[in-house]
DNA sequence: CAGTGACTTTGCTGCAACGCAAACAGATCG
DNA sequence: CGATCTGTTTGCGTTGCAGCAAAGTCACTG
């Protein structure tokens, strides 16, 4: 690890409060890998052997059924942790996480994580916290998925993916990896078709515009509108 | 607080790993209250000065959206931790909690959590174990939700209750408190009609018995069946 | 630069499940 | 013990969306 790496990561969220020697002795300890896109971070039901943050790259954390059906769980940003089963008491990955675009990753070894959370108080507690927020998120997904009809769950996904990764453009927010009608559908419950027939009537009325694995929102407001229900319809 | 209440708790699973005295000195700064039926806990988005630990009952976890709608988040059952929104950084309750019959709860200030936490690190590892096993939870709710139909889904439902709190009768397992079809649809994103639609044909195949605010699986395994696919129609 | 594979669009059809409405129990209570 | 209230059943029309099929488009590769 450069000195550079640690400037950086001095700033993000699961490390607020650390000392700079609590920080380097933290990240001594870690060694960077190289992810490629479509390559896996971990698997599901895979043994916990580390725990990860991501550095740069998108990645999608996946949970595949019995009959193979996938489920997009959530997408992880650069500064976030990742398969930190082992702070949830598992000894094996509940997910798989598959690399969106070239990734660089930080791995710690899984045994460390008890030393770690013992030794600085405020990594574990940030940690707890943002399990905290997950566990938000996921119930309010449960809780979307259950009341609202599909146009607005995918409406909520996209806007949740431009506030996350959302890149400002000339025409408007651009969702910075690529993504496919296929993966919108995993994360609402879908199917690719019903996606495609929403993002061109959207398309029609000027709300996104879309290509080939790429989205851009170029009116979040009217979005939001639609998410919401009270849809402009014009 | 008596004698008898801390020998109860003692072996619930929040408290796993702490000497009686730990244990005393968390319980002595309890006070319990009792809940009527159908009271609030604690209620979505109110300011949160406690945290609970349910001795004898059953309570419901809803979360209401801005348009009225209910979602039934989980159950607790007795020797359960619910309101914990301070280990999450929370100030106020995500969802409401209301009882399902006559409640006794343990409350603590939420003041008490961080202290806790620090003097008692066994509690504090008991309680986010289960907080990762809860967001399990909620992430599988995603996943059965977003790929399985209704039908599944309220097996699956019932199960789940069964195993949580079942009690084994004559003619098969009752799940233990007051359920209406109503309650069921909010568990899985349906309505009452669909719900009651199923418990009729269910109890034509002979797998349930159902009446007003009850519900009796008489064959788990074949509900079980159905649940996972491979139905045997018959 | 033609050829192949991956992603997307679009039309059509079918049905699971919702919504509405009305009738039907069981409980509860004065 | 009739009246009322809350929960349940059931029928029927409607529809949102999945499922299937086929054609179209873009990007890469040899």
């Amino acid at each position: 690890m450069s000195r550079l790496d640690r400037s950086l990561i001095s700033g993000l969220a699961p490390f607020q409060g650390l000392t700079a020697v609590d920080l380097n002795r933290m990240v001594g300890q870690a060694h960077s890998l190289r992810i490629a896109k479509d390559e896996a971070v971990f698997e599901q039901e895979g043994e916990a052997h580390s725990f990860f943050l991501l550095l740069d790259g998108h990645v999608r954390v996946i949970r595949t059924t019995p009959d193979g059906q996938q489920v997009i769980v959530r997408y992880i940003s650069p500064g976030e942790l990742m398969g930190i089963a082992h702070a949830l008491g598992r000894t094996t990955y509940p997910a798989s996480a598959i690399a969106a675009v070239d990734c660089v990753v930080l791995a710690w070894p899984g045994r460390l994580w008890p030393e770690f959370a013992a030794a600085f108080p405020d990594f574990g507690a940030n940690t707890y916290k943002m399990v905290g927020s997950r566990l938000q998120d996921a119930h309010t997904r449960v809780v979307e998925m259950s009341t609202e009809q599909v146009d607005r769950r995918v409406a909520h996904a996209l806007l949740k993916l431009v506030n996350q990764t959302g890149r400002r453009m000339d025409e408007g927010v651009l969702i910075d990896f690529p993504i496919s009608r296929q993966d919108i559908a995993e994360m609402t419950g879908t199917t690719l078709h019903t996606v495609s027939r929403l993002l061109t009537a959207w398309e029609e009325q000027g709300l996104v515009k879309s290509g080939r694995q790429k989205v851009t929102v170029t009116e979040p407001h009217r979005l939001l509108m639609l998410a919401e229900g009270r849809a402009s319809k014009t």
